[in-house]
RNA sequence: GCGGGAUUAGCUCAGUUGGUAGAGCAGCUCAUUUACACUGAGAAGGUCGGGGGUUCAAGUCCCUCAUCCCGCACCA
């Protein structure tokens, strides 16, 4: 026996020896694992990609659930000769990595965006995330994740850009990119556009105000957008506004004068809300925006893009918004507009002129910078236009159909090709795409894909021509668009832009990993990734792009609170890794928590798992010692009770291949902890103690039966290889220290093979 | 407003088609030169959130209420 087993386990020792080993075996790349006889070469694949990272920097205990969960799978896959893939990666997250970038410049130079120019800011940016990306694939590396380390990609590297810059001409030329004036969501903080998705709402208390705007009486949170405002709107069927009509002009005394008015009747209004009156602005409200363009009324720009009130505004222009709101209820104060509390309940309305009000204000997620809508020419997809889908592999979408991006999204889940999991999920998956709009892709950053898109300039700078390519046009006049693209869109195409795509060859070596088996990530990212995943993949394959969607809850702290800094609840899972052994950490991550659910996590219960670990390598111990010259390379004739036991592991792994199958590996990992310790170390071991060796010292010694011995002997080696194996996915490390020092008996011959490639127990 | 989830032992959670309530941790009692104290054995602990219904039988199915959590939509 192996010296090392007479100490405790020492994960510390062990676990980058191990990772070294596996990692210079080549046993990662599928094709390694062929070339070296392990997989065959007609196996079924399996492929996952790893949801990349962002380069913002390190990794924390939910990326750490990530990768255990994804690593259970492969391994496990691995193990049962499927020609398994796991391709890793990272991400650029262009608006999150260049804002903390641009943020930690400010900090230590007191410098902008601007001081620095487009060209020193990217070098900035580039060196940032080149840092932190060795960060996080020695944290991956440290996980124990068995990535295939020879397909890593970037979001932003030379492969992918291709990819990106292939999609878009592409999906320009078929009029599914477009670019157009249109309502976006405006980030004053981050001076860039941001997508629906990236809103965040936050409760606000404010007030409301009643205004008397001629003969009406107006409600808003919002004054100081209202100095354009001169369309009135109310619902047809309003008894209390019958005597006025669509298209009737009211002059008016408002804020900075007389104004014209006209009368816009629209059934999109709430009766019940405040007056059941409202003034637009389409400029900076989308749903006013809607108003305008089904009624084809103008709209004037109120709000600059840094949050500053323009000319229109008279004398408030120049002045901040939120500075200029009170001002302006004092002038409309002054003014007597104010409505009264009787003037109100004319109408029915229970208020005051001026209200307490509770509502939510839209922030963006990554700089919290209050959201102020704007018409502005960004570039944008869209989501209903009707194109022919050529080659289509989707249930319910023929080839050569006409179909749209949304119906194409909705078919992937409903014709069953792609399934989430848990189910409920798929219900919030067709909620969010049936309130879909038009995807905004165009960013006003530096740090990103740039827009493949040139332009040509007269002399007043109008654009007189345009051109979609991968490189300008010949002529010295053209000039790229500005923008960058959001960084959605190549995480978009990432299931296939890490395959090769767009390139034939190296596209067509890949094509049986795609669609890819499982798509493991946090609920949270549903939409802003896997449904443009499936957008992509449809439109450019048309094919899902993966049949499983794993979705893994938040990791929170013993309290089920979020782990935040101000908190001081933070769990970083390398230390707990040096603390406690990773394996240990892997077990506390899985063992707990299903798809979908939240999982609590606390030092006790990695604690706990280390103890495991251990426990595994005692027992170890004592079956390599009781075994000791035996020869079991042929199964012997066992007894009764050795039969039972072997039969109760056959029955305990098929039903752990059953829970694995179905994505129960919580219930897997418990269920295999729970035998080893309590069956297999417990009673097993305990009873066949006497058998062998012939009673515990302090006993009377019972005659040892060599029929007896010899059956308990094997029986006990095998329970112990075969649980070993099945642990593998679990516990990597440990299980693999182990295998490198059983001795090589039995059916267990291996001459040095690695667990990782061993098969998964068969029953 | 719309939708979803949770509520089971002190704590964290299992409980798959309805068939006598389970595990881990903590606590309690006992054991002890033992493969392993990073241990073992044992006992205790629950009217399964409240109420109603279906059924021979409900933690599980239906209705209802309560509390907590989450997502989406937002109203000017």
């Amino acid at each position: 026996m192996n010296d090392k087993f007479l100490k405790p386990y020492n994960p510390q020792e062990t676990e980058g020896a191990i990772y070294k080993k596996w990692e210079e075996s080549g046993l990662f790349n599928p094709d390694e694992c062929i070339a070296q006889g392990y997989t065959q070469p007609d196996a079924e694949p399996f492929s996952i990609v790893l949801p990349p990272p962002n380069v913002t920097g390190t990794l924390h205990i939910g990326h750490a659930s990530m990768l255990v969960i994804e690593d259970i799978m492969v391994r496990f896959e691995r193990m049962r000769g499927k020609r398994t893939l796991w391709v890793p990666g990272t991400d650029h997250a262009a608006i999150a990595t260049q804002s903390k970038v641009e943020g930690i410049i400010y900090k230590e130079e007191k410098k902008r965006r601007h001081d620095l120019g487009r060209e020193e800011l990217l070098k900035r940016v580039n060196a940032f995330a080149a840092e932190s990306h060795d960060t996080i694939v020695n944290q991956v590396r440290k996980m124990g994740a068995s990535v295939d380390w020879s397909r890593e990609a970037f979001t932003l590297d030379a492969k992918r850009e291709k990819a990106v810059n292939t999609a878009f001409k592409q999906m320009y030329e078929d009029g599914i990119i477009y670019r157009g004036n249109r309502i976006i969501n405006w980030d004053p903080k981050g001076q860039t556009t941001i997508s629906d998705d990236e809103i965040v709402y936050v409760e606000e208390k404010g007030k409301f105000y009643y205004f008397k705007y001629g003969p009406f009486i107006i409600g808003t949170a919002r004054p100081e957008t209202k100095f354009g405002d001169k369309y009135v709107v109310m619902h047809p069927d309003d008894k209390r506004y019958a005597d006025y009509t669509h298209g009737q002009k009211i002059e008016l005394e408002w804020i900075n004068g007389p104004i014209s008015a006209t009368v816009i009747k629209d059934e999109s209004i709430d009766m019940a809300f405040g007056t059941g009156v409202m003034t637009i602005t389409p400029a900076h409200s989308v749903v006013d925006f809607d108003i305008a363009q089904r009624h084809k009324l103008d709209s004037e720009q109120i709000i600059d893009k840094v949050g500053k009130l323009l000319p229109i505004a008279g004398e408030f222009a120049g002045q901040k918004i939120t500075d200029a709101r009170s001002k302006i209820v004092d002038k409309l104060r002054e003014k007597g507009l104010i409505a009264s509390k009787e003037e109100l309940v004319k109408l029915g309305v229970d208020a005051e002129g001026e209200a307490d009000y509770v509502h939510n204000i839209s922030t963006a997620e990554r700089t919290g910078g209050v959201i102020e809508p704007q018409i502005m020419n960004q570039w944008f997809i869209d989501v209903n236009k009707k194109f022919i889908l050529k080659e289509s592999k989707i249930n319910g979408v023929a080839s050569g159909s006409e179909v749209s991006l949304k119906e194409l999204m909705i078919a992937a889940v409903e014709g069953g090709q792609t399934h989430i999991l848990p189910d409920r999920f798929e219900k919030v998956y067709f909620s969010w795409i049936n309130n879909l709009r038009d995807w905004c892709i165009s960013r006003q950053i530096w740090y990103g894909h740039r827009i493949p898109v040139w332009y040509k300039k007269d002399a007043e700078g109008n654009e007189t021509e345009t051109y979609c390519g991968f490189k300008a046009p010949a002529g010295s006049d053209w000039v790229q668009d500005e923008d960058t693209l959001d960084t959605w869109f190549s995480s978009g195409l990432w299931t296939f832009s890490t395959l090769g795509w767009p390139d034939k060859e190296e596209f067509a070596k890949h094509r049986m990993y795609h669609p890819t088996s499982v798509l493991e990530t946090g609920y949270d990212i549903i939409f802003f990734w896997v449904a443009r995943m499936v957008l992509m993949s449809t439109y450019f394959l048309g094919e899902v792009p993966f049949k499983t969607v794993y979705l893994h809850g938040l990791v929170r702290d013993a309290q089920g609170r979020k782990m935040s800094k101000s908190l001081g609840n933070i769990i970083d899972p390398l230390t707990v890794s040096e603390k406690y052994g990773t394996d240990a950490v892997r077990l506390s991550l899985i063992i707990g928590t299903g798809p979908g659910n939240d999982l609590k996590m606390s030092e006790d219960k990695i604690r706990g798992y280390k103890n495991f670990a251990n426990k595994i390598w005692n027992a170890t111990r004592f079956v390599l010692t009781s075994v000791e010259g035996a020869n079991l390379t042929t199964k012997p004739a066992l007894t009764a009770t050795d039969e039972a036991y072997v039969k109760e592991l056959d029955e305990v792994i098929a039903d752990v291949t059953k829970e694995m199958e179905n994505f129960h590996f919580y219930l897997a990992g418990e269920k295999l902890y729970h035998y080893f310790w309590h069956t297999f170390a417990d009673k097993i071991i305990e009873e066949t103690k006497g058998r062998i060796g012939g009673g515990k010292p302090s006993e009377t010694p019972v005659e040892i039966d060599p029929v007896s011995k010899l059956s308990a002997q094997w029986t006990i080696y095998h329970i112990l290889t075969t649980v070993i194996k099945a642990l593998h996915p679990f516990m990597p490390f440990v299980t693999e220290e182990i295998w490198s020092a059983m001795p090589g008996v039995g059916s267990e011959e291996k001459g040095g093979k690695l667990l990782m490639v061993e098969k998964w127990p068969k029953v």
